[in-house]
DNA sequence: TAGTAAATAGTGTACGTACCCGAAAATATA
DNA sequence: TATATTTTCGGGTACGTACACTATTTACTA
């Protein structure tokens, strides 16, 4: 069996055209030298012969090499999240990087947006045609962002988004909506009128934006449901344990509260407050597919888990640096994720 | 910038080895007239550097084609299911179609069997490499896998799988599982001690065994989970509305019933005729994002869907056999969809 | 109108691999 | 030893595209 061997390509276009294959590719890029009419001739013939170069030979013979930097947090010892998205990255980046694509990575720590500075800086020094980041910290990351647009360099955010910029594409979750949907699992766990607790635990103030989107959304789905329900909001500055239990066991000795819905990955340390303290009537909404989130999922500590698939987004959000520049595709400028819901029963099967 | 010019390939393997590029190529595609010493040599060398053949020059040389034959139901009127998993199809073929791989589709009707066999004949009388096929009908599939392994033809299977065969790959849904999350879902539903009705709504008899899997499968919770509610089962032979709904207004006549299974898509048959029945008494779960079961979904009327990527099994599917045979990598052999919940919050950010 | 610069078009090689074909070497047969 | 066979290997071209370099045509200047 042999490849179809029909007339195509740039060689049929000029044979076509009655003109070299060089010509045909230089209307193809539209690169100068060639004569208005030929170049019009040209473009109906590949106009109907509905042209699609080969990727493949393309690159082959292309000695272009594009280069991009990851920016996205360390993964902490605090939570395991960003590994998923760097898992993805690498898989995109084992997919193409046949066709010259060269990726370098760059991690700051997320309880210290200085660092974040520090490996944005390095990042402007070397040259890249696109970066993927996660703007974790606003301001930094907003001044980051003009200095590439500067520069001309492309960037894709993942994870969460700035308002009022433009990147090449947001791929990553609806963060409104995210929480909405957790307001609404509530109903399944406990009838209306109950003592809701929204739980940000954040030690950066800059990397907890996303946080106060979702428990925007949260709330709203109270208000709009005209629920009579109670629910407050309680943040904590600090990661570790023993801040998250102090400050929660000071709030809960005043307090009763049904449901909990903690804003991010850190559900497991809650969970972890109501097993050792063998709390068994607090309801818990929490998010990803996180080892220990897990545990306490399958325990039936944590009752729903939503995930928005960190594996995924960076996978899409490389492959979509390299769609731009290497296949020159448009981009959709937001990507959003799916909302997933995880209960015990199902997530053996989820792919993250 | 310029692509790695690192000394990399054949030609530097061919020069290390002082032997010609010819020489290298025949022991990589291990044929023959090489003799041992410089086949070990030149083996010895390719292993040193980690030698990875660059996909795109390899399948710009070779002349050779890949055909694979799609056999899955069509789209039929009465459910519009089958369109996404050749979506996927679709989509997969686009990524790889220059990498010399040719589809042909075959489609057969759900509800008579006899154009399976129809269909299946003409992919026999052909000449394909490997077949993408959903074994609707158990032993007419079988029968035809038998014949595909004696004229050594990969199948791969998808959104069910037969027993005790083993084609090159399943891709699909865990049944058993996906009807056991159905039952725990109904505890957020209704609460224990209720009646609690299977629903099974198909044509045929044959196509029917992965919608028993699926009956099992929620059963069993209830069992495990020592439920006080009753569970039953209904089937109805067929599909059209007036059927379906005589059989059940009938079954609903003598019997109280307070949480509905549908163990397919058909779940808005039911839907409509709750609508049009103004029954608002009973919860509905069902299967699979199609237009017509969303509509009832954001109605509130169905109160879950449980999805299984039915695009993603066309797409990987057909992956799967190009894997295999242009990459020639290992398959596993056994491939499960996620066991994705919707319902009215979140199904606008699914992904199919 | 020659002479020159600018615009336009063509030729040829390279990318990394596959594979045909023929040459050389090794072995077998007479 | 001469010839025929077989085994082993190298040369060279092709895949479809990119691009550097060269050749031709056209337009412009003096």
């Amino acid at each position: 069996m042999q490849k179809n061997n029909e007339l195509s390509g740039v060689k049929e276009i000029a044979r076509r055209a009655n003109v070299s294959i060089a010509t045909v590719d230089r209307v193809i890029h539209n690169r100068t030298g060639v004569s208005a009419k030929t170049k019009e001739k040209i473009e109906a013939i590949i106009k109907e012969m509905d042209y699609k170069p080969n990727l493949l030979a393309r690159s082959l013979a292309s000695r272009k090499v594009f280069r991009f930097a990851v920016l996205i947090p360390r993964e902490s010892a605090e939570t395991e999240y960003w590994k998923a998205p760097l898992e993805g990255i690498n898989k995109a980046w084992a997919e193409i990087r046949m066709y010259g694509v060269e990726v370098v990575f760059f991690h700051y720590e997320l309880n210290d947006r200085q660092t974040f500075n520090n490996e944005a800086n390095k990042i402007l020094k070397d040259s890249f045609h696109g970066i993927l980041l996660a703007p974790s910290f606003i301001s930094e990351a907003l001044e980051f962002f003009y200095k590439c647009e500067a520069k001309k360099i492309k960037c894709v955010f993942i994870n969460s988004d700035i308002s009022n910029v433009s990147p090449l594409s947001y791929i990553g979750p609806d963060l409104f909506q995210s929480g909405k949907l957790a307001g609404n699992l509530s109903k399944y766990l406990i009838p209306d009128g109950g003592n809701i607790l929204i739980f940000n635990v954040s030690r950066e103030l800059g990397a907890e934006h996303h946080l106060l989107k979702k428990a925007t959304g949260f709330k709203s789905y109270f208000e709009e449901n005209n629920s009579s329900s109670t629910v407050n909001m309680l943040t904590v500055h600090r990661t570790d344990y023993d801040s998250v239990m102090a400050e929660l066991a000071a709030y809960l000795k005043d307090s009763t509260v049904d449901l909990l819905f903690v804003t991010n990955s850190r559900v497991s340390t809650v969970a972890k407050y109501f097993e050792t303290n063998n709390i068994t009537n607090i309801k818990l909404i929490g998010y990803d597919y996180l080892t220990r989130n897990i545990e306490y999922l399958e325990k039936g500590i944590i009752d729903f888990l939503i995930c928005q698939k960190p594996i995924e987004q960076g996978y899409k959000g490389l492959l979509t640096l390299y769609d731009y520049f290497v296949e020159s595709e448009k981009i959709d400028k937001v990507q959003l994720m799916p909302i997933d819901i995880l209960t015990k029963e199902n997530y053996k099967y989820y792919k993250n």
